[in-house]
DNA sequence: ACCCGCTTCTTCATCGATGAAGCACGCGAG
DNA sequence: CTCGCGTGCTTCATCGATGAAGAAGCGGGT
């Protein structure tokens, strides 16, 4: 009887021992009810004197269809989203859902090539996915599509653009940034700014050179997300009659305090010197309030910052921003899948409300 | 033809349709090498006529005996996790190990349901464990080891209980509690405090009511992690010629600010006042230090505060505290476990270095 | 003319379980 | 005595792919 020290014992052979069928013992291990207790506890003594490691969870899976388990898809990869605080407390959200459920959270490893990345997607062992956060034409929502799981949008693609790719109907959740980014605008417009700069982080996935980019480039960013911030700033620039080509916007790689610190640094160049920040983010936002500390400018008094989406160090900073419900967001995303699971009728994409938040780092210019 | 409307196309039916053996449809997804380019894309075509999504991840795993994926299961669940920044940098050291290698990270759920809660690690569809931070008689351990999946610990239990699970030779990663532990305390009783009290979170995995807890009690701690430390300010206690039974112990549930208030009054009510708190985790002295402040005790004049971890709250509070390097713990796990899927060999039990920081949140006693 | 080796594709068995349906038995009701 | 039904277990087919081994065709060396 040779005996492969590795392989692990299968519930035929467990059968075989006990002098069942197989279809007993996985009954005794899956629905206790489906035999006598006797025989049960016989079926699982044996199977423990025999090292059976339980009904492989992978072929249960395939033969049930179901393997407990959600993934996410991140635009950026696992490296980038736990440095992000705001990503983690999307993850957050989601958990909050997932685990209740008793589902597992499968985080989709991202990858510098491309053709890695999406196989991440092809390959994820999960009952349906959340993509969070990806450009209008990136192939790993098109990857997310074809698999023909349930799927759930985070943020970007909005939904029309969803529609588009042929996938009308897509559960997604997001906020109105538009509208938000409109408010913070606003804010420093009341204040009687009249000189504003906006550090922006990526418009495309793609790597950019960052710098100064024109009102034509930021109507083509492939970030709905970007492109509506700044909309949203335009908008606001206007209503209170400011020309927006005469606002310079500079645009970043990532959402991180180094990219706002540089692009702040440019935009303080410019000639007049902008009174008012407004930042996409609260991590660029951060790396603004340490340029204006280095270059000797106080904040509030000689230059205002904003910041968008009141993540956790935002009140510690003092941070004006627009809080977004980042890991409600999350949590409605995982709902939204589970219940797409379960055959339960899909939630219709919905705005999740944003409300600015006034702190210490706005107020009116010299 | 009946057309089932949500059934997915399978691979069969993608050969059927070109004329080729199923086999070769699946080399034209897995091993482009193994058939003419021209077939190929005929064959790629055809999928995408059909609505092919492609080979389905889980029987590809089943047969390959791999999914791509490696599993977390901690302690307490996600909700927690997520909520503990330590306990997300330690995921975040895993996902930076994982990522490169292209491996998927499923976060195992947690539950309040004993029989839920080790189902999950037994139905996780994974490559191999993380298991981090449990107690020594954990039944969750115990179901990880059944699976007979490669396997690494964090923290706790140690090694040498892990060879009296039936693991040995378990990779496992932490740090030296012990030493670590009796470095902070040698701090403040070098500072001069002879009045020490001590902020414990839990010592079992069961619930139970927070109070101060003798020496015994201390020993009989399942949770190593708070055994050892526990221990180790003891070790420097005695080595100052302090008696241990005259330092009230405070031990509650969980790592959080709420149980480091409610400790703090507890410690800080007895008699005569400690002058100095040592606290488990960041945590725990985020909420002493709350406790302080609102009972108008200075910091570090009327009383001293130290943390352990290190965590990114600590600098901000000035908190006294060790380092432990968190993150590449997760990263020498989740470094190890993909070791073992390798089958290079895998790294003996390591402790990672820890060392004391000193911040303002200690001082001589008044 | 023959053998060799390469490319390209096929055949066969198998990964490890579970749903659906079926059979045998015992027991209570009519 | 017989029918009906619930309990307890089995049989059969199937989930959707891939590894190993093999066969056909083809060009090149001798």
């Amino acid at each position: 009887m040779p005996h492969d020290r590795h392989r692990p014992v299968t519930l035929q052979e467990v059968a075989a021992a006990v002098g069942v069928s197989a279809k007993t013992v996985s009954n005794a291990f899956s629905r206790p009810d489906q035999l006598s207790a006797a025989l049960r506890e016989r079926i699982l003594a044996t199977a423990r004197r025999l090292g059976y490691p339980g009904p492989n969870p992978l072929a249960a899976g395939l033969r049930r269809g179901r393997v407990g388990a959600i993934g996410v898809a991140y635009d950026n990869g696992l490296s980038y989203a736990f440095d992000d605080p705001v990503a983690v407390a999307l993850l957050a959200g989601v958990a909050s859902a997932a685990e209740p459920a008793g589902s597992g959270l499968l985080l989709v490893p991202g990858s510098s090539d491309p053709a890695r990345r999406l196989a991440a997607v092809s390959d994820a062992v999960v009952d349906g996915l959340v993509v969070s956060s990806v450009g209008d034409d990136d192939p790993l929502l098109a990857a997310a599509i074809v698999r023909g799981l349930p799927l759930v949008v985070v943020d970007q693609p909005r939904p029309d653009r969803l529609a588009a790719l042929g996938a009308p109907g897509t559960p997604w959740v997001g906020v109105d940034d538009r509208a938000a980014a409109a408010a913070v605008a606003g804010h420093l417009l009341d204040l009687g700014h009249r000189r504003l700069a906006v550090v922006s982080f990526g418009m495309h996935r793609d790597p950019i050179t960052p710098g100064l980019v024109d009102e034509r480039a930021q109507a083509a960013a492939t970030y709905a997300v970007t492109r509506d911030r700044l909309a949203g700033y335009r908008d606001a620039a206007r209503r209170a009659g400011l020309d927006w080509a005469g606002v310079p916007v500079f645009h970043g790689g990532d959402s991180t305090p180094e990219v706002g610190e540089v692009g702040a640094d440019a935009v303080l160049a410019t000639d007049p010197r902008p009174t008012a920040l407004l930042c996409l983010s609260d991590r660029l936002a951060e790396g603004a309030l340490q340029a204006a500390a280095r270059l000797g400018l106080r904040v509030p008094g000689d230059l205002s910052v904003a910041g968008f989406d009141d993540a956790a160090t935002a009140p510690g900073l003092g941070l004006t921003t627009v809080r977004q419900p980042t890991r409600e967001k999350g949590r409605a995303a995982g709902q939204a899948l589970l219940d797409l699971l379960a055959a339960r009728p899909a939630p219709a994409p919905r705005s999740l409300p944003a409300e600015l938040v006034v702190r210490t780092s706005t107020g009116p210019p010299a």
